[in-house]
DNA sequence: CGCCTATTTGATCTGATTCAAACAATGTGG
DNA sequence: CCACATTGTTTGAATCAGATCAAATAGGCG
Protein backbone atom coordinates (compact mmCIF):
# COMPACT_ATOMS: atom_id res chain seq x y z
CA UNK A 1 0.00 0.00 0.00
CA UNK A 2 1.31 3.53 -1.17
CA UNK A 3 2.65 4.97 2.37
CA UNK A 4 1.72 8.68 0.84
CA UNK A 5 -2.17 7.25 1.73
CA UNK A 6 -1.37 6.78 5.18
CA UNK A 7 0.55 10.12 5.75
CA UNK A 8 -2.38 11.95 7.20
CA UNK A 9 -0.85 15.28 6.24
CA UNK A 10 -0.78 14.08 2.71
CA UNK A 11 -4.19 12.43 3.09
CA UNK A 12 -5.56 15.67 4.64
CA UNK A 13 -3.59 17.93 1.72
CA UNK A 14 -4.96 15.86 -0.60
CA UNK A 15 -8.70 16.75 0.10
CA UNK A 16 -7.85 19.99 -0.80
CA UNK A 17 -6.06 19.80 -3.44
CA UNK A 18 -4.22 18.27 -6.09
CA UNK A 19 -0.14 17.16 -5.06
CA UNK A 20 2.27 16.64 -7.92
CA UNK A 21 4.44 13.50 -7.05
CA UNK A 22 7.42 15.79 -6.05
CA UNK A 23 5.16 17.65 -3.41
CA UNK A 24 4.35 14.29 -1.93
CA UNK A 25 7.89 12.88 -1.86
CA UNK A 26 9.14 16.18 -0.39
CA UNK A 27 6.22 15.80 2.21
CA UNK A 28 6.38 12.13 2.59
CA UNK A 29 10.35 12.23 3.57
CA UNK A 30 9.55 15.43 5.90
CA UNK A 31 11.28 15.42 8.43
CA UNK A 32 9.87 15.15 12.12
CA UNK A 33 10.71 14.17 14.90
CA UNK A 34 7.57 12.17 16.38
CA UNK A 35 6.25 12.09 20.10
CA UNK A 36 3.54 10.25 21.55
CA UNK A 37 1.59 12.51 23.72
CA UNK A 38 -1.29 11.68 26.68
CA UNK A 39 -3.74 13.12 26.79
CA UNK A 40 -4.77 16.96 28.93
CA UNK A 41 -0.79 18.27 27.84
CA UNK A 42 -0.01 21.23 26.82
CA UNK A 43 2.31 21.06 23.56
CA UNK A 44 3.15 24.76 23.50
CA UNK A 45 2.01 27.23 26.01
CA UNK A 46 0.73 31.02 25.61
CA UNK A 47 3.98 32.91 25.83
CA UNK A 48 6.55 30.76 24.34
CA UNK A 49 8.51 30.85 21.64
CA UNK A 50 8.40 27.63 19.68
CA UNK A 51 11.63 26.74 16.92
CA UNK A 52 9.17 24.04 15.85
CA UNK A 53 5.64 23.29 14.51
CA UNK A 54 3.55 20.32 15.48
CA UNK A 55 1.47 18.54 12.89
CA UNK A 56 -0.95 16.23 14.49
CA UNK A 57 -0.53 12.70 13.20
CA UNK A 58 -3.04 10.92 15.37
CA UNK A 59 -5.53 12.59 18.04
CA UNK A 60 -7.42 15.42 18.56
CA UNK A 61 -6.22 18.90 20.03
CA UNK A 62 -7.36 22.16 20.60
CA UNK A 63 -5.86 26.15 21.29
CA UNK A 64 -7.24 27.70 23.78
CA UNK A 65 -6.45 30.65 26.21
CA UNK A 66 -7.47 31.91 29.68
CA UNK A 67 -8.20 34.99 31.52
CA UNK A 68 -6.57 35.91 34.98
CA UNK A 69 -9.23 34.56 36.79
CA UNK A 70 -8.86 30.92 35.14
CA UNK A 71 -12.07 30.92 32.63
CA UNK A 72 -10.75 29.22 29.67
CA UNK A 73 -11.87 30.00 25.90
CA UNK A 74 -11.08 26.76 23.83
CA UNK A 75 -10.76 28.87 19.64
CA UNK A 76 -10.73 25.91 17.49
CA UNK A 77 -10.64 21.81 17.67
CA UNK A 78 -8.05 20.11 15.20
CA UNK A 79 -8.20 16.31 13.92
CA UNK A 80 -5.60 14.67 12.67
CA UNK A 81 -3.67 15.91 9.59
CA UNK A 82 -3.73 19.15 10.77
CA UNK A 83 -0.94 22.05 11.78
CA UNK A 84 -2.53 23.91 14.67
CA UNK A 85 0.44 26.13 15.50
CA UNK A 86 1.22 27.36 11.79
CA UNK A 87 1.25 30.72 12.46
CA UNK A 88 4.47 30.49 14.68
CA UNK A 89 6.31 30.42 11.58
CA UNK A 90 5.76 33.53 11.03
CA UNK A 91 4.47 35.08 14.76
CA UNK A 92 7.83 34.40 17.47
CA UNK A 93 5.49 34.41 20.19
CA UNK A 94 2.64 31.89 20.90
CA UNK A 95 -0.62 34.60 22.18
CA UNK A 96 -2.61 31.44 23.40
CA UNK A 97 -1.59 27.41 24.17
CA UNK A 98 -2.05 24.20 22.10
CA UNK A 99 -2.90 20.94 24.55
CA UNK A 100 -4.23 17.46 23.46
CA UNK A 101 -7.69 16.67 24.30
CA UNK A 102 -6.89 12.77 23.81
CA UNK A 103 -3.91 10.62 23.37
CA UNK A 104 -2.00 12.39 20.42
CA UNK A 105 0.89 10.73 18.09
CA UNK A 106 2.81 14.21 17.17
CA UNK A 107 5.55 14.97 14.45
CA UNK A 108 7.18 18.29 15.00
CA UNK A 109 8.54 19.84 12.29
CA UNK A 110 11.36 22.48 12.96
CA UNK A 111 10.15 25.52 11.24
CA UNK A 112 13.52 25.90 9.66
CA UNK A 113 12.91 22.74 7.55
CA UNK A 114 9.04 24.31 6.95
CA UNK A 115 10.96 27.24 5.25
CA UNK A 116 13.21 25.41 3.21
CA UNK A 117 9.82 22.99 1.56
CA UNK A 118 8.39 26.25 0.91
CA UNK A 119 10.81 27.56 -1.15
CA UNK A 120 11.47 24.49 -2.98
CA UNK A 121 7.72 24.26 -3.22
CA UNK A 122 5.75 27.61 -3.49
CA UNK A 123 2.37 25.94 -4.13
CA UNK A 124 2.63 24.10 -0.77
CA UNK A 125 2.88 27.61 0.75
CA UNK A 126 0.45 28.89 -0.57
CA UNK A 127 -1.82 25.48 0.42
CA UNK A 128 -0.87 26.37 3.90
CA UNK A 129 -1.26 29.96 3.59
CA UNK A 130 -4.44 29.05 2.62
CA UNK A 131 -5.08 26.85 5.38
CA UNK A 132 -4.25 29.38 7.95
CA UNK A 133 -7.04 31.79 6.33
CA UNK A 134 -9.45 29.36 6.53
CA UNK A 135 -8.93 28.93 10.03
CA UNK A 136 -9.54 32.12 10.80
CA UNK A 137 -12.38 32.52 8.63
CA UNK A 138 -13.71 29.80 11.34
CA UNK A 139 -12.86 32.12 13.96
CA UNK A 140 -14.81 34.80 12.82
CA UNK A 141 -17.43 32.16 12.39
CA UNK A 142 -17.06 31.28 15.77
CA UNK A 143 -17.42 35.20 16.78
CA UNK A 144 -20.76 35.16 15.33
CA UNK A 145 -21.90 31.99 17.17
CA UNK A 146 -20.56 33.02 20.51
CA UNK A 147 -21.87 36.83 20.62
CA UNK A 148 -25.17 36.30 18.67
CA UNK A 149 -26.46 33.05 18.58
CA UNK A 150 -28.53 32.05 21.87
CA UNK A 151 -28.02 28.24 23.33
CA UNK A 152 -29.98 25.14 21.16
CA UNK A 153 -28.35 27.44 17.36
CA UNK A 154 -24.97 27.75 19.24
CA UNK A 155 -23.77 24.19 20.17
CA UNK A 156 -25.83 22.48 16.91
CA UNK A 157 -23.64 25.00 14.55
CA UNK A 158 -20.53 23.83 16.62
CA UNK A 159 -21.77 20.46 15.90
CA UNK A 160 -22.73 20.98 12.32
CA UNK A 161 -18.92 21.85 11.80
CA UNK A 162 -16.95 19.26 13.75
CA UNK A 163 -19.28 16.59 11.66
CA UNK A 164 -18.93 18.10 8.02
CA UNK A 165 -14.72 18.83 8.95
CA UNK A 166 -14.36 15.17 9.71
CA UNK A 167 -16.10 14.18 6.69
CA UNK A 168 -14.34 16.45 4.39
CA UNK A 169 -11.09 14.02 5.23
CA UNK A 170 -13.10 11.24 5.28
CA UNK A 171 -13.31 10.49 9.04
CA UNK A 172 -17.12 10.42 9.13
CA UNK A 173 -18.92 7.18 8.69
CA UNK A 174 -22.33 7.20 7.25
CA UNK A 175 -23.31 10.14 10.02
CA UNK A 176 -21.21 9.33 12.77
CA UNK A 177 -17.73 11.00 13.98
CA UNK A 178 -15.69 10.21 16.61
CA UNK A 179 -16.19 12.68 19.42
CA UNK A 180 -13.61 12.42 22.39
CA UNK A 181 -15.14 16.38 23.57
CA UNK A 182 -16.41 16.46 27.09
CA UNK A 183 -19.08 18.85 27.91
CA UNK A 184 -16.98 20.92 29.84
CA UNK A 185 -14.58 21.10 26.71
CA UNK A 186 -17.43 21.90 24.89
CA UNK A 187 -18.78 24.85 27.17
CA UNK A 188 -15.22 26.22 26.70
CA UNK A 189 -15.84 26.34 23.20
CA UNK A 190 -19.28 27.53 23.22
CA UNK A 191 -19.22 30.10 25.82
CA UNK A 192 -21.65 28.43 28.42
CA UNK A 193 -21.48 26.88 31.77
CA UNK A 194 -21.03 23.21 31.80
CA UNK A 195 -24.51 22.86 33.46
CA UNK A 196 -26.17 24.51 30.50
CA UNK A 197 -24.43 22.25 27.64
CA UNK A 198 -25.47 19.39 29.29
CA UNK A 199 -29.10 21.07 29.21
CA UNK A 200 -28.84 22.39 25.86
CA UNK A 201 -27.48 18.55 24.73
CA UNK A 202 -30.72 17.36 25.66
CA UNK A 203 -32.76 19.45 24.30
CA UNK A 204 -30.94 18.97 20.65
CA UNK A 205 -31.24 15.27 21.68
CA UNK A 206 -35.03 15.79 22.18
CA UNK A 207 -35.63 16.74 19.09
CA UNK A 208 -34.13 13.99 17.35
CA UNK A 209 -31.45 15.92 15.95
CA UNK A 210 -28.82 13.62 17.12
CA UNK A 211 -27.09 11.30 19.64
CA UNK A 212 -23.87 11.51 21.69
CA UNK A 213 -23.00 8.47 23.48
CA UNK A 214 -20.34 6.53 23.71
CA UNK A 215 -17.91 9.73 22.25
CA UNK A 216 -19.83 9.02 18.73
CA UNK A 217 -21.51 11.69 17.54
CA UNK A 218 -24.61 10.97 15.26
CA UNK A 219 -26.42 12.83 13.08
CA UNK A 220 -29.48 11.69 13.11
CA UNK A 221 -31.48 15.08 11.00
CA UNK A 222 -28.81 16.85 9.12
CA UNK A 223 -31.27 19.08 7.62
CA UNK A 224 -33.09 19.96 11.17
CA UNK A 225 -29.71 20.66 12.85
CA UNK A 226 -28.73 22.87 10.27
CA UNK A 227 -31.75 24.59 10.98
CA UNK A 228 -31.62 25.19 14.23
CA UNK A 229 -27.99 26.12 13.66
CA UNK A 230 -28.76 28.32 10.85
CA UNK A 231 -25.52 26.41 9.62
CA UNK A 232 -23.82 28.04 6.15
CA UNK A 233 -20.99 25.87 5.36
CA UNK A 234 -19.54 28.68 3.01
CA UNK A 235 -17.36 29.58 5.68
CA UNK A 236 -15.32 25.96 5.92
CA UNK A 237 -14.47 26.94 1.98
CA UNK A 238 -14.59 23.31 1.32
CA UNK A 239 -15.44 23.17 -2.28
CA UNK A 240 -18.14 20.41 -1.42
CA UNK A 241 -20.30 22.37 1.01
CA UNK A 242 -22.45 19.93 2.62
CA UNK A 243 -23.79 17.95 -0.32
CA UNK A 244 -23.96 14.28 0.43
CA UNK A 245 -24.61 14.21 4.10
CA UNK B 1 7.96 65.85 0.50
CA UNK B 2 8.35 61.91 -0.08
CA UNK B 3 5.51 60.88 -1.75
CA UNK B 4 5.96 57.07 -0.09
CA UNK B 5 5.66 58.84 3.52
CA UNK B 6 2.63 59.70 2.87
CA UNK B 7 0.84 56.37 1.29
CA UNK B 8 -1.05 54.99 3.93
CA UNK B 9 -0.31 51.57 2.98
CA UNK B 10 3.74 52.09 3.36
CA UNK B 11 3.37 54.02 6.36
CA UNK B 12 1.42 50.79 8.03
CA UNK B 13 4.40 48.49 6.57
CA UNK B 14 7.12 50.71 8.18
CA UNK B 15 5.78 50.90 11.53
CA UNK B 16 5.74 47.05 10.78
CA UNK B 17 9.39 46.37 9.00
CA UNK B 18 11.69 47.95 6.88
CA UNK B 19 11.22 48.49 3.15
CA UNK B 20 14.11 48.14 0.70
CA UNK B 21 13.96 51.38 -1.94
CA UNK B 22 12.61 48.50 -4.76
CA UNK B 23 9.97 47.51 -2.50
CA UNK B 24 9.02 50.66 -1.73
CA UNK B 25 8.70 51.69 -5.12
CA UNK B 26 6.77 48.91 -6.45
CA UNK B 27 4.13 49.92 -3.58
CA UNK B 28 4.25 53.48 -4.38
CA UNK B 29 3.43 52.55 -8.21
CA UNK B 30 0.95 49.99 -7.52
CA UNK B 31 -2.14 49.97 -9.59
CA UNK B 32 -4.99 50.74 -7.71
CA UNK B 33 -8.24 52.03 -8.83
CA UNK B 34 -9.41 54.74 -6.26
CA UNK B 35 -12.93 55.90 -5.11
CA UNK B 36 -14.50 57.88 -2.31
CA UNK B 37 -17.21 55.81 -0.56
CA UNK B 38 -20.02 56.67 1.83
CA UNK B 39 -20.01 55.98 5.36
CA UNK B 40 -22.55 53.04 6.53
CA UNK B 41 -21.44 51.38 2.67
CA UNK B 42 -21.02 47.22 2.08
CA UNK B 43 -17.39 46.88 0.18
CA UNK B 44 -18.45 43.19 -0.58
CA UNK B 45 -20.43 41.21 0.90
CA UNK B 46 -21.26 38.08 2.30
CA UNK B 47 -20.99 35.42 -0.71
CA UNK B 48 -19.35 37.93 -3.20
CA UNK B 49 -16.45 36.79 -5.51
CA UNK B 50 -14.28 39.43 -5.52
CA UNK B 51 -11.27 39.88 -8.10
CA UNK B 52 -9.55 42.86 -6.39
CA UNK B 53 -9.02 43.92 -2.50
CA UNK B 54 -9.70 46.68 -0.71
CA UNK B 55 -6.55 49.10 0.61
CA UNK B 56 -8.35 51.79 3.03
CA UNK B 57 -6.58 55.17 2.29
CA UNK B 58 -8.67 57.04 4.21
CA UNK B 59 -11.16 56.36 7.28
CA UNK B 60 -12.79 53.34 9.07
CA UNK B 61 -14.29 50.13 8.28
CA UNK B 62 -15.24 46.91 9.64
CA UNK B 63 -15.92 43.62 8.58
CA UNK B 64 -18.83 41.58 10.03
CA UNK B 65 -21.77 39.00 9.39
CA UNK B 66 -25.27 38.59 10.18
CA UNK B 67 -27.67 35.66 11.34
CA UNK B 68 -30.91 34.69 9.78
CA UNK B 69 -32.32 36.53 12.46
CA UNK B 70 -30.99 39.79 11.67
CA UNK B 71 -28.52 39.69 14.69
CA UNK B 72 -24.89 40.93 13.65
CA UNK B 73 -21.64 40.54 15.09
CA UNK B 74 -18.70 42.79 13.82
CA UNK B 75 -15.47 40.55 13.75
CA UNK B 76 -12.78 43.76 13.05
CA UNK B 77 -12.40 47.30 12.80
CA UNK B 78 -9.84 48.33 10.09
CA UNK B 79 -7.88 51.75 9.92
CA UNK B 80 -6.13 53.16 7.02
CA UNK B 81 -3.16 51.14 5.29
CA UNK B 82 -5.25 48.26 5.81
CA UNK B 83 -6.28 45.72 3.32
CA UNK B 84 -9.79 44.05 5.11
CA UNK B 85 -9.94 41.63 2.54
CA UNK B 86 -6.43 40.00 1.81
CA UNK B 87 -8.02 36.75 2.28
CA UNK B 88 -9.74 36.96 -0.88
CA UNK B 89 -6.79 36.85 -2.54
CA UNK B 90 -6.79 33.04 -1.39
CA UNK B 91 -10.27 32.24 -0.69
CA UNK B 92 -12.66 32.79 -3.49
CA UNK B 93 -15.85 33.50 -1.86
CA UNK B 94 -16.57 36.08 0.91
CA UNK B 95 -17.74 34.34 3.89
CA UNK B 96 -18.47 37.98 5.77
CA UNK B 97 -19.50 41.40 4.46
CA UNK B 98 -16.99 43.91 4.54
CA UNK B 99 -18.29 48.15 4.93
CA UNK B 100 -17.31 51.48 5.94
CA UNK B 101 -18.00 53.04 8.88
CA UNK B 102 -17.25 56.56 8.24
CA UNK B 103 -16.39 58.37 4.53
CA UNK B 104 -13.42 56.33 3.05
CA UNK B 105 -11.00 56.36 0.38
CA UNK B 106 -10.48 53.31 -0.81
CA UNK B 107 -7.76 51.68 -3.12
CA UNK B 108 -8.91 48.45 -4.90
CA UNK B 109 -5.87 47.03 -6.46
CA UNK B 110 -6.80 43.60 -8.49
CA UNK B 111 -5.94 40.44 -7.67
CA UNK B 112 -3.83 39.41 -10.28
CA UNK B 113 -1.61 42.52 -9.73
CA UNK B 114 -1.39 41.56 -6.08
CA UNK B 115 0.03 38.30 -7.32
CA UNK B 116 2.40 39.72 -9.63
CA UNK B 117 3.69 41.85 -6.69
CA UNK B 118 4.51 39.10 -4.35
CA UNK B 119 6.46 36.85 -6.96
CA UNK B 120 8.46 39.61 -7.70
CA UNK B 121 8.90 40.29 -3.95
CA UNK B 122 8.25 37.61 -2.17
CA UNK B 123 9.17 39.36 1.22
CA UNK B 124 6.09 41.37 1.18
CA UNK B 125 3.96 38.54 0.70
CA UNK B 126 5.78 37.44 3.84
CA UNK B 127 4.93 40.81 6.06
CA UNK B 128 1.28 40.67 4.12
CA UNK B 129 0.62 36.82 5.41
CA UNK B 130 2.34 37.86 8.95
CA UNK B 131 -0.49 40.49 8.77
CA UNK B 132 -3.67 38.13 8.19
CA UNK B 133 -2.03 35.59 11.10
CA UNK B 134 -1.73 38.87 12.95
CA UNK B 135 -5.55 39.47 12.04
CA UNK B 136 -6.45 35.69 13.17
CA UNK B 137 -4.85 36.14 16.44
CA UNK B 138 -6.75 39.16 16.83
CA UNK B 139 -9.90 37.16 16.48
CA UNK B 140 -8.87 34.54 18.79
CA UNK B 141 -8.15 37.39 21.75
CA UNK B 142 -11.93 38.70 20.75
CA UNK B 143 -13.16 34.63 21.02
CA UNK B 144 -11.68 34.78 24.56
CA UNK B 145 -13.33 38.33 25.23
CA UNK B 146 -16.95 37.64 24.13
CA UNK B 147 -17.25 34.29 25.31
CA UNK B 148 -15.09 34.40 28.88
CA UNK B 149 -15.12 38.13 29.75
CA UNK B 150 -18.00 40.39 31.57
CA UNK B 151 -19.21 43.30 30.56
CA UNK B 152 -16.86 46.29 31.66
CA UNK B 153 -13.53 43.96 31.18
CA UNK B 154 -15.34 43.08 28.04
CA UNK B 155 -15.39 46.91 26.70
CA UNK B 156 -12.13 47.84 28.17
CA UNK B 157 -10.34 45.22 26.22
CA UNK B 158 -11.69 46.43 22.70
CA UNK B 159 -10.57 49.75 23.95
CA UNK B 160 -7.28 49.08 24.68
CA UNK B 161 -6.71 47.54 21.42
CA UNK B 162 -7.49 49.90 19.53
CA UNK B 163 -6.29 52.59 21.06
CA UNK B 164 -2.73 50.34 21.03
CA UNK B 165 -3.30 49.82 16.71
CA UNK B 166 -3.89 53.64 16.06
CA UNK B 167 -0.36 54.68 18.42
CA UNK B 168 1.57 52.01 16.72
CA UNK B 169 0.80 53.30 13.32
CA UNK B 170 0.92 56.88 14.82
CA UNK B 171 -2.59 58.20 14.78
CA UNK B 172 -2.59 58.47 18.44
CA UNK B 173 -2.26 62.17 19.65
CA UNK B 174 -0.95 61.83 23.35
CA UNK B 175 -3.83 59.45 24.77
CA UNK B 176 -6.21 60.28 22.34
CA UNK B 177 -7.24 58.73 19.17
CA UNK B 178 -10.02 59.37 16.54
CA UNK B 179 -13.30 57.21 17.91
CA UNK B 180 -15.90 57.15 14.65
CA UNK B 181 -17.35 54.20 16.43
CA UNK B 182 -21.27 54.52 17.96
CA UNK B 183 -22.31 52.60 20.70
CA UNK B 184 -23.88 50.29 18.35
CA UNK B 185 -21.78 49.36 16.28
CA UNK B 186 -19.19 48.79 19.66
CA UNK B 187 -22.52 46.73 20.83
CA UNK B 188 -22.21 44.56 17.63
CA UNK B 189 -18.52 44.16 18.25
CA UNK B 190 -18.39 43.01 21.89
CA UNK B 191 -21.97 41.63 21.57
CA UNK B 192 -24.10 43.65 23.83
CA UNK B 193 -27.04 45.34 23.18
CA UNK B 194 -26.87 49.12 22.47
CA UNK B 195 -28.42 49.58 25.71
CA UNK B 196 -25.63 47.90 27.83
CA UNK B 197 -23.16 49.46 25.72
CA UNK B 198 -24.04 52.50 27.22
CA UNK B 199 -24.04 51.88 30.61
CA UNK B 200 -21.09 49.96 30.85
CA UNK B 201 -19.05 52.95 29.30
CA UNK B 202 -20.18 55.03 31.64
CA UNK B 203 -19.43 52.75 34.44
CA UNK B 204 -15.81 53.22 32.58
CA UNK B 205 -15.93 56.88 32.54
CA UNK B 206 -17.67 56.79 36.18
CA UNK B 207 -13.93 55.15 37.31
CA UNK B 208 -12.13 58.07 35.46
CA UNK B 209 -10.56 55.97 33.41
CA UNK B 210 -11.41 56.98 29.68
CA UNK B 211 -13.64 59.78 28.30
CA UNK B 212 -15.10 59.21 25.30
CA UNK B 213 -17.18 62.44 23.68
CA UNK B 214 -17.25 64.22 20.29
CA UNK B 215 -16.13 60.68 18.59
CA UNK B 216 -12.48 61.33 20.72
CA UNK B 217 -11.52 58.82 22.60
CA UNK B 218 -8.94 59.48 25.46
CA UNK B 219 -7.54 57.22 27.79
CA UNK B 220 -7.11 58.99 31.31
CA UNK B 221 -5.56 56.21 33.13
CA UNK B 222 -4.12 53.43 30.70
CA UNK B 223 -2.88 51.23 33.81
CA UNK B 224 -6.06 51.41 35.35
CA UNK B 225 -7.68 50.52 32.34
CA UNK B 226 -5.54 47.77 31.47
CA UNK B 227 -6.52 46.27 34.84
CA UNK B 228 -10.18 46.19 34.39
CA UNK B 229 -9.79 44.73 30.64
CA UNK B 230 -6.81 42.31 31.95
CA UNK B 231 -5.48 43.58 28.81
CA UNK B 232 -2.03 41.91 27.54
CA UNK B 233 -0.56 43.37 24.03
CA UNK B 234 1.47 40.07 23.25
CA UNK B 235 -1.64 38.74 21.02
CA UNK B 236 -1.75 42.43 18.63
CA UNK B 237 2.04 41.17 18.11
CA UNK B 238 3.74 44.97 17.56
CA UNK B 239 7.32 44.32 18.95
CA UNK B 240 6.90 46.74 20.70
CA UNK B 241 4.41 45.81 23.05
CA UNK B 242 2.51 48.89 24.79
CA UNK B 243 5.52 50.63 26.77
CA UNK B 244 5.78 54.59 26.21
CA UNK B 245 1.24 54.57 26.91
C1' DC C 1 -36.69 74.81 12.00
C1' DG C 2 -37.45 70.04 11.67
C1' DC C 3 -35.60 65.52 10.62
C1' DC C 4 -32.67 61.84 11.62
C1' DT C 5 -29.32 59.56 14.15
C1' DA C 6 -27.07 58.75 18.51
C1' DT C 7 -27.14 58.67 23.47
C1' DT C 8 -29.28 58.20 27.85
C1' DT C 9 -32.55 56.64 31.50
C1' DG C 10 -36.01 53.59 33.78
C1' DA C 11 -38.61 49.30 34.53
C1' DT C 12 -39.19 44.62 33.74
C1' DC C 13 -37.98 40.12 32.24
C1' DT C 14 -35.22 35.98 31.12
C1' DG C 15 -31.54 32.99 29.60
C1' DA C 16 -27.84 31.36 31.54
C1' DT C 17 -24.86 31.05 35.79
C1' DT C 18 -23.83 29.37 40.16
C1' DC C 19 -24.02 26.31 43.85
C1' DA C 20 -24.85 21.87 45.50
C1' DA C 21 -25.43 17.21 45.19
C1' DA C 22 -26.46 12.75 43.09
C1' DC C 23 -25.26 9.48 39.76
C1' DA C 24 -22.70 6.85 36.19
C1' DA C 25 -18.73 5.15 34.11
C1' DT C 26 -14.01 4.08 34.11
C1' DG C 27 -9.84 3.01 35.86
C1' DT C 28 -6.39 1.64 39.74
C1' DG C 29 -4.13 -0.66 43.15
C1' DG C 30 -4.33 -3.99 46.78
C1' DC D 1 -12.13 -9.14 41.77
C1' DC D 2 -13.61 -5.79 44.73
C1' DA D 3 -13.05 -1.16 47.15
C1' DC D 4 -12.11 3.24 46.07
C1' DA D 5 -10.82 7.31 43.54
C1' DT D 6 -11.49 10.00 39.58
C1' DT D 7 -13.64 12.00 35.91
C1' DG D 8 -17.77 13.02 33.41
C1' DT D 9 -22.81 13.56 33.31
C1' DT D 10 -27.21 14.75 35.15
C1' DT D 11 -30.70 17.13 38.14
C1' DG D 12 -32.69 20.89 41.07
C1' DA D 13 -33.07 25.51 43.12
C1' DA D 14 -31.69 30.22 43.63
C1' DT D 15 -29.65 34.13 41.63
C1' DC D 16 -27.98 37.58 38.45
C1' DA D 17 -25.95 39.81 34.39
C1' DG D 18 -27.51 41.49 30.62
C1' DA D 19 -31.58 41.73 27.29
C1' DT D 20 -35.74 43.83 26.04
C1' DC D 21 -39.18 47.32 25.80
C1' DA D 22 -40.36 52.03 25.96
C1' DA D 23 -39.57 56.70 26.00
C1' DA D 24 -36.93 60.95 26.77
C1' DT D 25 -33.03 63.79 25.50
C1' DA D 26 -29.37 65.57 22.79
C1' DG D 27 -26.75 66.55 18.59
C1' DG D 28 -25.83 67.42 13.88
C1' DC D 29 -27.20 69.19 9.43
C1' DG D 30 -29.86 70.15 5.08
Amino acid sequence: MDAAREHPLIRRLESITDLSPEERSALVHLPMNVREIAADQDIVREGDKPSECCLILKGYACRYKTTDDGKRQIMSFHLQGEIPDFQSLYLRTMDHSLGTLTPCRMGFVAHQTLHGLFERHPRLMAVFTREALIDAAIFREWMLNIGRRRAEGRLAHLLCELFLRHKAVGLARDHAIAFPITQAELADAVGFSTVHVNRVLQELRGMNLLSLEDRVLTILDWPGLKRVAQFDPTYLHQESGDEGV
